[in-house]
RNA sequence: UGCGGGAUGGAGCAGUAGGUAGCUCGUCGGGCUCAUAACCCGAAGGUCACAGGUUCGAGUCCUGUUCCCGCUACCA
């Protein structure tokens, strides 16, 4: 059997907004170390990526900005297309969902899976917009919160609980297009019977097995993927639409829905066929050969969020379709935090890699170092710009650019740049040497078990080696002694040096490149088991890389709270509202006078609030913010004319209006002087 | 609510065939001075979230509890 050939896809980033460290951290890195691992031992790969450009959620913002979705996804693609080559992520192609030759796979896809037998049609009611003339799909649908009474939740979810609802939880729902309420109308749509795959599916994920035949080791998938597989298999699988009534995205080729897409789930991952092929036509290659062929491994770098899709949803599509590897293994990372916070776009608390580009176009690599070692790889992880320094500083200036510069330095002060012989023999340097040239094949079983942490670590032995075999033999000593004995040294010293570049390059292309250049060689896997020969000229030392210092982390953190605090006014005004709409709500001051914890719910506090002339039940999701005791007591202001709302079984009678943070904190809205309970709001 | 993942010295993390708890950074002490005040050696510091259980023996298996993250299906 000929060495295996590779597919190795990415997740695509949707294009709506910029790429951010966590992205990297957790996808896009550890892809591009992994096939510039296998290119490096020459073995055949191809690296997808590409934009994902539909959905509802683009629409949205492209109404938001009075823009058309083309020109939303046309930003995006090319300010995360740049990023990436900037950041030496080296896709070999990096396509978009947007395009013709993308719809027609897509639609070919479908077709086929549709002749197969693969989907159901089912027709439900869903809310219509009969102004805007369309159906309104998840977030074109908002309302009252079921759960925690809050006005402004979408179809899909409530963004200040956090619950999961449908369009027909909503209360009082109304279209974010015209903001009619709409009307229920029928329509049919294609369904993945999922359930039906549920048996095979299992055996695949538990034990690799597909119709008997071994296809890969579960025991090298990462327990959350497992866990999270097992989980949904266990839970019974549903059937799920495939399909969407939008007018963004690969329209379903069947006559009579023509106002149809399909759904951006089944769209994004034949991206990642229409990519391939895309790359294979304009590089003579056979696409076929990656993803139906025995002799091919499907590798899916993807984030937690995805799992499902991945590791179930695509596979099943796969399989239906007929011909198509399942993925070899799905390495799905964690997520990376940020100075103690989640990431998080829509409050702008986050790192983004353009402007971090902008920011520090020469250290590329140091941000390569320090996310890959921080790689979400088993748990969330967390960056801060002060731990980015202790790393920069303490570890790749300190450990590798130091022992670097130290053995360039003493060649040229002692030797001339030359490569002095490695006579006489020196026992504790061959010691050292071996020792360094076992750190490759260390390196590739933990890149191969996409350990890429723990390869790291190995790379960064070598130096330490170098470093320790520097400080044991000390030949700025020995030269003032026995001079003759300093060669070995150095030449050891500078064979550690060519085996650093090399070890390191898949982790940083920049500044392996720079040392390729100082000591004149090739970057090949050949030459990182072939010595410098003696009596080789090297070129001048230059500094691999420069410390980061206290006033850079200041700045950087500064820039970080000032754009998030700028982000805090940011929210749009909402429309206005006649002074009748306004009188229409009896807002009140309220003395909450018992609070308690709802049991079995993380979230819910339940109060009772003396209204003056009555004393009423009130619910709310604050159990984060406050406790029940320090609520007791406390005037609030209240919204007394809301409809009354059974929440988990209680009715609340009015809501508790509170103020909101830009980091989510919440606190209760009183009068600054004690007020009668009861007392009118005007 | 249900489910999945996580909880290990000051910080960040390893540690699945159960058998003296490791690594990097930080701290303290020492050495060296070729080197980007960098490097090398040594030391201190952990009842492995909590409570039970299985076992000759558990961070590692089982049960329960607490906290964090994610998913919970028309969420990209």
């Amino acid at each position: 059997m000929s060495a295996p050939q590779h597919l190795v896809t990415a997740a695509l980033p949707y294009a709506n907004g910029p790429l951010h460290i966590g992205h990297i951290a957790g996808v896009y890195l550890p892809a591009d170390i992994y096939t510039r691992f296998l290119r490096l031992k020459n073995e055949d790969v191809a690296f997808i990526c590409g934009s994902d450009e539909h959905g509802a959620a683009i629409t949205l913002r492209a109404k938001k900005e009075g823009i058309s979705p083309q020109d939303i996804v046309d930003k995006y693609h090319g300010i995360n297309k740049k990023a990436f080559a900037d950041f030496n992520v080296n896709f070999d192609i990096y396509h978009r969902t947007s395009s013709p030759e993308h719809h027609a796979t897509a639609q070919e896809f479908f077709l086929k899976l549709l002749e197969n037998g693969s989907f159901e049609v089912k027709t439900s009611e869903q809310y219509y917009d009969e102004e805007a003339q369309q159906f309104l799909a998840d977030r074109y649908i908002s309302g009252d919160c079921p759960k925690c009474g809050k006005g402004g939740a979408y179809g899909d979810q409530c963004e200040n609980c956090g619950s999961a609802l449908s369009p027909d939880d909503l209360i009082n729902p109304v279209s974010t297009l015209t903001g009619k309420a709409p009307v229920k109308r029928e329509t049919s749509h294609w369904y993945l019977p999922m359930n039906k795959h549920e048996e095979w599916l299992r055996t695949w994920i538990e034990e690799g097995k597909l119709d008997g035949k071994q296809l890969h080791d579960p025991k090298k998938w990462r327990n959350q993927v497992i866990g999270q597989c097992k989980s949904w298999i266990d839970g019974g699988l549903h059937s799920r639409a495939m399909t969407r009534d939008l007018d963004w995205g690969v329209p379903v080729p069947v006559e009579g829905a023509e106002d149809k897409v399909l759904y951006v789930w089944l769209d994004a991952p034949i991206g990642y066929i229409t990519a391939t092929k895309e790359w294979a036509k304009a590089n003579n290659k056979d696409w076929k050969s990656y993803w139906q062929n025995d002799n091919s491994e499907i590798t899916h770098f993807i984030a937690k969020d995805n799992i499902v899709f991945h590791s179930i949803i695509f596979p099943i599509l796969l399989k239906e379709h007929g011909g198509y590897n399942l993925p070899i293994n799905v390495p799905s990372n964690e997520f990376l935090n940020l100075e103690g916070k989640k990431i998080s776009t829509s409050r702008n608390w986050a790192v983004w890699l353009h402007e971090y580009i902008e920011d520090h176009p020469d250290r590329i690599d140091d941000l390569r170092y320090v996310l890959c070692s921080i790689a979400p790889e088993s748990k969330d992880s967390e960056f801060t710009w002060k731990d980015y320094q202790a790393r920069i500083n303490g570890e790749l200036v300190a450990i590798y650019g130091n022992f670097v510069n130290r053995a360039m330095v003493l060649c040229h002060k002692y030797y001339d740049g030359k490569v002095p012989s490695n006579s006489p023999r020196m026992e504790e340097a061959d010691d050292a040497l071996a020792a360094a040239l076992e750190m490759p094949r260390l390196i590739e079983k933990s890149i191969r078990a996409h350990k890429y942490r723990e390869a790291l670590q190995h790379a960064m032995q070598v130096a330490r080696i170098g470093n320790k075999f520097l400080a044991d033999t000390e030949p700025w000593k020995l030269w003032k002694t026995e001079p003759e004995k300093v060669q070995p040294i150095i030449y050891t010293s500078l064979q550690i040096c060519k085996l650093l570049s090399q070890v390191f390059q898949t982790f940083l292309p920049d500044s392996s490149a720079k040392m390729a250049a100082m000591l004149n060689i090739d970057l090949t896997w050949e030459e990182t088991f072939t010595p410098l020969e003696e009596g080789k000229q090297l070129n001048k030392a230059a500094l691999l890389f420069r410390p980061f210092e206290d006033e850079d982390v200041a700045k950087q953190v500064e820039k970080l709270k000032a754009s998030m605090e700028s982000n805090a006014t940011t929210p749009a005004y909402k429309d206005n509202v006649d002074f009748e709409q306004f009188t229409a709500m009896d807002l009140r001051v309220g003395t909450i006078l018992t609070a308690e914890k709802v049991k079995k719910s993380n979230k819910l506090l339940q109060f009772t609030v003396d209204m003056g002339n009555e004393k009423r039940t009130i619910l709310s999701g604050i159990a984060k913010h406050y406790s029940a005791e320090e609520c007791v007591g406390q005037q609030v202001l209240v919204m007394a004319n809301l409809a009354p709302r059974k929440i988990m079984g209680t009715e609340s009678q009015g809501m508790i209006l509170l103020a909101e943070n830009a980091d989510g904190s919440l606190a209760f809205m009183s009068p600054d002087k004690k007020r009668d309970a009861g007392a009118i709001i005007a």
